[in-house]
RNA sequence: GGUCCCGUGGUGCAGUUUGGAGUGCACGCUGGCCUGUCAAGCCAGAGGUCGCGGGUUCAAAUCCCGUCGGGACCGCCA
């Protein structure tokens, strides 16, 4: 039907008859006797002369049969790839007639509601910028398969009919026709199934894997998202970090064209300290910096914490009014700070910095020079102060940091980031003395730590794992772990979950019963394929790089899902609806 | 479950603070003019449940209450 993409003329091709098919992009009438229309493509625009008589409008589908020319002297448009030529003596057939569209397939979509954009999602998939994203994305997927190949991975489907678990995000449940009452979920994760992969010899599986939770959405997370999916036999940490690097390393090269190197490592205790974060954006600075020894003797109240940290946000007095250090005052409270200290730093009579703030004058000088010298505060900076125990200063100014310095998500480059060394433990519960997995339960401790399994709540609070993520630009895009392949390790960690041995075997019993018949050492990962294509295209919303998104409340203008079903199919699946608001 | 923001011809906005006739801008659309434009230009025109419901008022796009839809975030996402 088409000799040439509409992207495709150039020069060299002058003198030839194509034949181009598109959409019609744009049309200017000059007269009976001239118009131009702009034929699309994914490959791009090209300029058709027609004259007057040829009735075609916006998003007409049209084949075009032309001459490609040169463009007469002065017409030239450097901003198109077909900029230098243009199809003359066009014969024109309309293949499809189109309404006009409901708004500008162009640019200007960007600033068009997106609840528009998605009732007519496949008109807003013909714009330059999502065939771009989903092109990248095909790219992104097959760059990654290539390198998953390429180091003996073996693609494996598992079902997306599972048996529901309570651990974990909330299940999307699917009824059961032929076992009315009872229930299918859909996979959060293929988890269990590649660990019985590596206890069935597969040695290193991988699958894109789509996954499904039932939790509130947000810019990053979606109901339904895609992750590359991997587990490996007889592997360490540093074989699965070595393998998802190059994965990932292929993948930004598919859409750069320029390798990641080396992906640095750093301490979850190390983020935690200096960005305040477990997925620290590090395409900027402003750390985090220890004041616990400046205010160790201090008589302020509010410095009497367990830690004292503070930030330093350069150059930022000016434009920083007294309204926004309420604001920011406000917001540190939400994030559970009991209040948030600022100091200006002004220049005193003598040139030296000087730190204006509410509380200076609880401080002792040595106090507001040790803040001076060990935030390196000049003047015209603006300090932020936070004391409380050292997770929530961490956490509160590590939210701060990212309010105050986060670029745009297109600029600072790609940093990657290896986060290991994760706490087994979250927490404590207070009420029963159990500790709150951080990962999940078949995570191996750090060989370093096993020994403090069988401490006090100190102890198993500082017991390390072998769990690791990745991180982009502040952007969790995964994580992984070893796994416990040894039945005894497991049933002590379930012991101090307080998981019974009923309990389990309820829950994962298959899974232990597949690893007495002779699991191999394992490690895995998963990282969202959402989020990495998202970032490696600039966009700070993955519904960007997804064909078909739900909204933030989970529907789906273009079809209208969810949608009711008749009573008739309910009765089949042996369900009846309660009545609403119950 | 919670906090905040948005909703005005097909699209993007202004108008809302301080109530006074659906007033305005840009794009798009329809028709006309136009032989070198490229977000073409010029002229004319059509197009409105101011998201929806209720309340206050002589009078509501504007104030109040509720509700629906969208977005950002907190909780949640082992």
């Amino acid at each position: 039907m088409r000799t040439h993409m509409c992207g495709e003329p150039r020069p060299a091709d002058i003198g030839t008859t194509v034949t181009v098919c598109g959409w019609v992009a744009r049309r200017r009438e000059h007269g009976e006797h001239l118009a131009f229309v702009d034929l699309r493509d994914h490959t791009g625009l090209l300029q058709c002369v027609v004259d007057g008589s040829v009735d075609v409008r916006s998003e007409y589908v049209l084949a075009v049969t032309g001459v490609v020319s040169q463009r007469p002297e002065g017409t030239v448009n450097d901003r198109l790839g077909t900029g230098q030529v243009e199809l003359t003596d066009c014969e024109v057939e309309i293949l499809s007639a189109a309404e006009p569209p409901p708004f500008p397939l162009d640019e200007r979509a960007a600033e068009v509601d997106e609840t528009i954009r998605l009732r007519h999602r496949y008109l807003d998939l013909r714009r330059a910028e999502m065939q771009s994203n989903l092109r990248s994305r095909a790219r992104i997927s097959s760059a990654i398969r290539s390198a998953m190949d390429a180091q003996g991975f073996v693609e494996v489907e598992t079902p997306m009919l599972i048996a529901s678990t309570p651990e974990g995000a909330r299940d999307f449940v699917v009824p059961s026709r032929l076992h009315p009452g009872e229930f299918y979920a859909l996979p959060q994760s293929p988890q269990l199934f590649k660990q019985l992969c590596m206890v069935g010899g597969v040695d290193r599986y991988y699958q894109i894997a789509r996954c499904m939770r039932d939790e509130d959405l947000r810019a990053d997370r979606q109901f339904e998202f895609s992750q590359l999916d991997l587990e490996m036999s007889f592997a360490s940490q540093s074989d699965v970090l070595e393998a998802v690097s190059r994965a990932v390393g292929a993948a930004v090269e598919a859409v750069t064209g320029e390798g990641v190197g080396e992906i640095p490592h750093m301490t979850w205790h190390d983020a935690m300290n200096r960005f305040g974060s477990d997925k620290p954006d590090v395409r900027f600075g402003m750390e985090l910096e220890d004041l616990s020894e400046v205010f160790a003797e201090t008589g302020f109240n509010a410095f009497k914490a367990d830690a004292v940290k503070g930030i330093c946000h350069k150059g930022a007095s000016e434009a920083t009014s007294r309204n926004r250090l309420d604001d920011l005052t406000e917001k540190a409270k939400r994030w559970g700070a009991k209040g948030l200290v600022w100091m200006r730093a002004e220049e005193g009579p003598d040139g030296e910095v000087t730190l204006n703030s509410p509380v200076a004058k609880f401080l002792s000088p040595e106090e507001l020079a040790g803040v001076i010298e060990t935030l390196g505060v000049e003047v015209g900076d603006v300090c932020y102060l936070v004391a409380d125990r050292w997770h929530r200063v961490c956490h509160v100014l590590g939210l701060l940091r990212l309010e105050l310095g986060r670029p745009p998500v297109h600029e600072g480059g790609l940093r990657f980031l290896w986060v290991l060394d994760f706490p087994l433990f979250e927490d404590v519960d207070e009420a029963t003395g159990r500790p709150v997995p951080a990962h999940h339960p078949f995570t191996m401790p750090h060989p370093e730590d096993t020994d403090m399994l069988s401490g006090g709540p100190t102890e198993l609070l500082g017991v390390r794992s072998q769990a690791y993520d990745l991180v982009l630009n502040g952007w969790e895009l995964g994580s992984g772990s070893v796994r416990i392949h040894r039945p005894e390790l497991q049933q002590q960690i379930f012991d101090l979950l307080g998981i019974s041995e009923a309990e389990a075997e309820a829950k994962f019993g298959f899974l232990l019963e597949a690893f007495r018949y002779g699991a191999p050492p394992h490690a895995g990962f998963a990282f969202g394929l959402d989020r990495l294509v998202a970032l490696l295209v600039g966009e700070d919303n993955i519904r960007e790089v997804i064909a078909y998104p739900k909204t933030q409340s989970g529907g789906d203008p273009l079809t209208s899902a969810p949608s009711p079903v008749d009573a008739e199919h309910l009765a089949e699946l042996g369900l009846r609806l309660l009545p609403r608001g119950t």
